[in-house]
DNA sequence: TGCTCATATGAAGAGTTCTTCAGACGTGCG
DNA sequence: CGCACGTCTGAAGAACTCTTCATATGAGCA
């Protein structure tokens, strides 16, 4: 059977053509991940949950999340890049905020989420 | 002012301090980091969106996702070691199925969002 | 104007992750 | 039993990401 171009053998042949009809197009989820890439980093991830609460100067980020004020510039460069975050003037300092409802409600249904089961921790395992 | 036993200068020490008050523990946003790292690579979006339907086995979705199936097999034993996707084996086949209702949200979230701003894409910004 | 401060940038090195190839394992069928 | 098939695994190289250091920019102040 021919999926996507490709020959390659298939057990289920309809439902493999269904969930290839549902599948978002490719750009859609490089996007997506793309997305979820910035969420992976810890660091990040402490800049962005330090900004749930309101703008921060970059010095302030860098004491929150205990990075190199350079570190931090350059994870909100990346960050601002991808609009997730939006930067305001005031003098020399610059007060970042986040922008993106989107990666604020990610971000609010993934710590939900870890503060619940904080005491399960099931994606550590070592192999044995 | 001393913030996370690393001297730092700080704007406003108040908000500082607040916000470390709110942060969640390392382990939790380590743990969210690697949640939302495991879903930052497309193919292994690919995969998560496929077993959103139901169980697929390996073939099947090495032909949804346009992967080899080695490739699948790697990212499978990934999303298995952390609990995210669950095998199922009937005599030689393996069926997975999305097994961490977390991620299933998470994934949901995502892909609504991306549909609806499908026609902009703001985080596509090449350098000038 | 020249100095300092807050932030931004570039480049390099270390570390990690992805893909592929080759082969192992276990199941079922002849 | 022995072979074929579906799946799993390990290792190696390529590709990417993160951190750090050094330096640039541009605002405010003396």
């Amino acid at each position: 059977m021919r999926v996507d171009g490709c020959t390659v053998k298939v057990v289920d042949a309809d439902r493999v053509a269904a969930v290839c009809e549902r599948m978002p197009p490719a750009d859609d989820l490089a996007d997506t991940a793309d997305v979820f890439g910035l969420l992976s980093d810890p660091n990040r991830l402490r800049l962005l949950v330090a900004l749930l609460d309101g703008e921060l100067c970059v010095c302030d980020l860098a004491a929150v999340t205990g990075q190199s004020e350079s570190a931090v510039s350059h994870a909100l460069r990346l960050l601002r890049a991808h609009r997730i975050v939006a930067a305001r003037r005031s003098g020399r300092m610059a007060y970042y905020r986040l922008e993106d409802p989107h990666v604020r409600m990610l971000l609010d249904l993934a710590l939900a989420h870890t503060e619940h089961t904080e005491a399960i921790h099931p994606e550590r395992e070592g192999a044995p």
